[in-house]
DNA sequence: TAATATTTTAATCATTTGATTAAAATATTT
DNA sequence: AAATATTTTAATCAAATGATTAAAATATTA
C-alpha cells in the first residue's frame, strides 16, 4: 500500500508546484487562476500567495524548472568531447522523445511561454550559446563542410519535438491514432539517428 | 501618396479584425483584453462587442482565419494528382515558409490554439482526413514501401515550421541573428526537399 | 503542559475586464 | 432639409480574480 505515499508525504509548498505545474502545462498564465491552482492542489485558495508570493512568481519558478528540463538537460550531450556526433544524435533523440512522452504538454507549454517573453528565456537558459564551440561543431564540419550547425540543430530539435506539437493534426490524418502515437515516436528514436546521418552527409 | 491608403479606407470592422488578429497572436485568447484590440485599432471599446457579439466570438473567427492558411491552404499541395512527390515537397517548403517569414507568429498560436481546445480544431480543418488517401501514399509506398507517410508528414512539417518556433533559441546558438534568420529559412526552401528525399530513399 | 511559532482557513478587498446602455454623432433616405 | 437609420462614444455594470487579513487550527518548543 505504499503506492499512494508519492501524493500523500508531499509538503504543502510541493503540492502547490506540482498543481500548478499540471495547470500552467495546460491552460498557459493567462489562462489559469490561481483558484484553479488551489483546487487542483485540493489547498486553500491563500496558501498559494502564503508560499510564493504571487502567481507570477510561481510562474517564474514552474517555468525555469521546465526551460531546464526542456532545453539544459540535454546541453551536456551536445557538449561532450568524447562521443561521435552519431552518438550524440542517437542520445538526444532518445532523451527528448522518452521526456516528452512522459510530458506531452511541455513543448508547448515553453514555446508559448517562452513567445509571450522572450527576454526570461535568454536569462534563464545560460550556457547554450556554448553549444556554438562544442566540439560537434568540428566534427559535423570535417564530414561536411556545407552544411550549417543551425541547420543540424533546428533539424534534430525538429524532428524530435515537432510532433508532439502537431500531435491533434497527426490524429486526423492516422486512423488508430490512440496508442499509435507512442508507437510512432518509438520507432523515431532509432529513425531520427538514420534520417540525421543521410542529412549530414549530402550535399 | 496612396502607401497609407491600405490602412486608411479600412471599415471599422475590418480594423477591429484585423488589429484582433495581430493582438491575438502576439498574447493568445487569455492574454488579450478587449482593451488590447480597441486601443491597437484606435476605435472605442464598444465597437467590438457591437460588431462582434463577444471576445469570443470574435477569437474564433480569427482562429478560424488562421487555421485555414495554416493547414487548409497546403492541403491541396499534396493532394494534387498530377505531380511528382519531390514537387510537392517543394511546392509545400516554399508556400510554408514564405508564409511564415511574413507571419512569424503564427505557428505558435495555432499550436496553442490547438492545444486549448482541440475540438475546434477538428471541427474547423474538415478535409485533412483526405490526405490518406491521397496520390502522394501510393508514390511514396512504391518508393519505399518502410517509409510511413506519418513519419513523412510530420517531418515535412517540422522541417518548415519547427524552426519558427524555436527561433528565440537559434539567437542564442548564432550570432549574428537578425537578418541571419530570414537567410537561414530561404536557404532551407530549397534544401528541405533535398533531405527529404534522401530520408524516404533510406530504410 | 504552557507558551510560542507555524500553517491553514474563511471572509473580504480592490482591481481588472467583458459586456451593456443610453445618448451623441454621423450617414442615408425620403 | 427633415426624418430615419446607422455608427460611435462615454459612462457604468456585474462578474471574475489576484491578493490581503485576522482569526482559527496545528505543530513546535520550553
Amino acid at each position: 500500500m505504499a503506492k499512494k505515499q508519492s501524493q500523500k508525504d508531499l509538503t504543502t509548498e510541493e503540492k502547490i508546484k506540482e498543481a500548478a505545474s499540471k495547470v500552467f502545462q495546460k491552460k498557459g498564465f493567462s489562462g489559469t487562476r490561481t483558484r484553479d491552482i488551489a483546487e487542483e492542489a485540493g489547498l486553500n485558495l491563500a496558501l498559494i500567495n502564503y508560499y510564493f508570493r504571487s502567481k507570477q512568481k510561481l510562474f517564474e519558478i514552474i517555468m525555469a524548472e521546465k526551460l531546464s528540463s526542456f532545453f539544459m538537460d540535454f546541453i551536456p550531450l551536445l557538449l561532450s568531447e568524447d562521443s561521435s556526433p552519431e552518438e550524440k544524435v542517437r542520445l538526444v533523440s532518445e532523451n527528448y522523445i522518452n521526456l516528452l512522452l512522459e510530458n506531452p504538454d511541455l513543448p508547448v507549454f515553453v514555446m508559448s511561454a517562452v513567445h509571450n517573453n522572450p527576454k526570461h528565456f535568454a536569462n534563464i537558459v545560460k550556457g547554450a550559446e556554448l553549444i556554438q564551440d562544442a566540439p560537434l561543431v568540428a566534427q559535423l564540419k570535417k564530414i561536411n563542410p556545407n552544411m550549417k550547425f543551425e541547420h543540424f540543430f533546428m533539424n534534430l530539435m525538429a524532428l524530435c519535438i515537432f510532433p508532439f506539437i502537431i500531435r491533434p493534426a497527426i490524429s486526423l490524418i492516422s486512423k488508430p491514432i490512440r496508442k499509435n502515437f507512442e508507437t510512432l515516436m518509438q520507432e523515431r528514436i532509432e529513425l531520427i539517428p538514420m534520417w540525421m546521418q543521410q542529412m549530414v552527409k549530402q550535399k
